[in-house]
DNA sequence: GGCAAGATTTAGGCATGGCTAAAAAAACTG
DNA sequence: CAGTTTTTTTAGCCATGCCTAAATCTTGCC
């Protein structure tokens, strides 16, 4: 399917979505194997019930899954979860920025929400919010068609040591945001990559980029 | 159970809490026998259907239901009803005044909406719009502590011959609103029950009170 | 390389909320 | 008021998305 050409949008459960978006997501926070045991374990699921969904989701076109092997997405799969994902980023940020809700009170709601608003909803708050580029964890927004751009940055407790800002941090635990916040440690912020104080757990959780490079991307 | 104490949530599914809230709107709109004929209609699902979760809510407690009578809520199901119609009639206020949706684009939304957005949301929006007492239809928003006052008001297919203003308007149908907005008649308009020019279907979704009665809820 | 430990898939169930078709009760109607 | 029509309930079934337990495949280690 050529750019700019749009496939009819499917239609997925509020579980098929989660699949989707955490076969995205964990990619994305520790690319290694996606196995169906790791999307069990993220999704709160046995691993049976991962299995099976899948299989179902391969049959449908929208994953690949070599037996015993590492599931991914399809190019109509990635197009889906970036979708959701642009869904549950606008609806955090919208509560933040509208509604008052703390950056550690957003993502419990926006999982629920992304399931449920319609495209009608999700443009308009895009457009009382100014079109944002970012959640309010730093996680990048993907635009309406499809486009999403990491932030060029690493795991903090994997950067060497130097002087960094602090690009994103892991919205799942929201007692690590508020550790986090606690020591003044979010996007923006700068600090040095050995002088944090963070449990190398919490650490995990914190993308940083190194302050010499320049303010890009 | 006395006023002012309050029973522990019940969980309720979303089709729970639609059954809930149809046997409650049903009578509002035409107090006649609720039959499981009459849920299966408006809830469009067969007759079999509604029979079943009838029974559910009954064993439950939040229903009553005479063998081939007529369907009615316990006092812990007309709260539970009218925590959803709080819910859906917020959304809808929010949505009009915060997001710039028309009068006919809301109802379906607030539909979804009403069983996946937490109290805390509800809370939110309520304080954002000023504590509303109406929806854009005219109709009451319950308070948060199960108050629903009816406007003293009859339907306008009903009424006698006499000037008088228009109260509310069902949203079930978005075509009757948006053929009622052309006519300039919306919540506050003033008409005479004899030359609207609507058809006597539309005008049994109209409500309206006389001119001369006082301008009391 | 072989084998135990661990991960993954398959098999068989269960709850929810729908459905259709058949049986039973109520409501008209001549 | 007896028969027919309509409404309501009951019986049996299906899809979704979970589950546990058992079988099977892969991996790590001696
Ligand atoms: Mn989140
Ligand atoms: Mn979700
Ligand atoms: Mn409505
Ligand atoms: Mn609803």
């Amino acid at each position: 399917m050529s750019p700019g050409t749009h496939a009819p949008d499917a239609e997925f459960s509020p579980s098929e979505e989660n699949y989707l978006k955490v076969v995205y997501g964990l990619r994305e926070w520790d690319p290694q194997k996606v196995t169906t045991g790791r999307l069990a374990a993220k999704l709160a699921v046995s691993p049976a019930s991962a299995s099976a969904m899948v299989a179902k989701l391969v049959s449908r076109g929208f994953m690949v899954h070599p037996p015993y092997g590492s599931v991914g997405l399809t190019e109509s799969g990635r197009s889906a979860a970036l979708k959701v994902i642009r869904r549950h980023r606008l609806i955090e940020t919208f509560l933040v920025d509208q509604l008052d809700y703390t950056w550690d009170e957003v993502h419990d709601e926006a999982e629920i929400l992304e399931h449920t608003v319609s495209e009608r909803f999700i443009d308009r708050i895009d457009a009382l919010l100014g079109h944002p580029e970012g959640d309010p964890h730093g996680d990048p927004i993907p635009t309406a068609d499809g486009d999403s751009r990491l932030p060029n940055a690493t795991r903090l407790d994997h950067a060497p040591a130097e002087t960094a800002v602090v690009v994103r941090i892991s919205d799942a635990d929201p007692d690590v945001l508020r550790t986090c916040a606690a020591k003044g440690i979010v996007p923006g912020a700068a600090l040095h990559t050995r002088g944090h104080g963070l449990t190398d757990d919490d650490a995990a959780a914190v993308w940083v980029r190194p302050t010499t490079l320049l303010d890009e991307g």
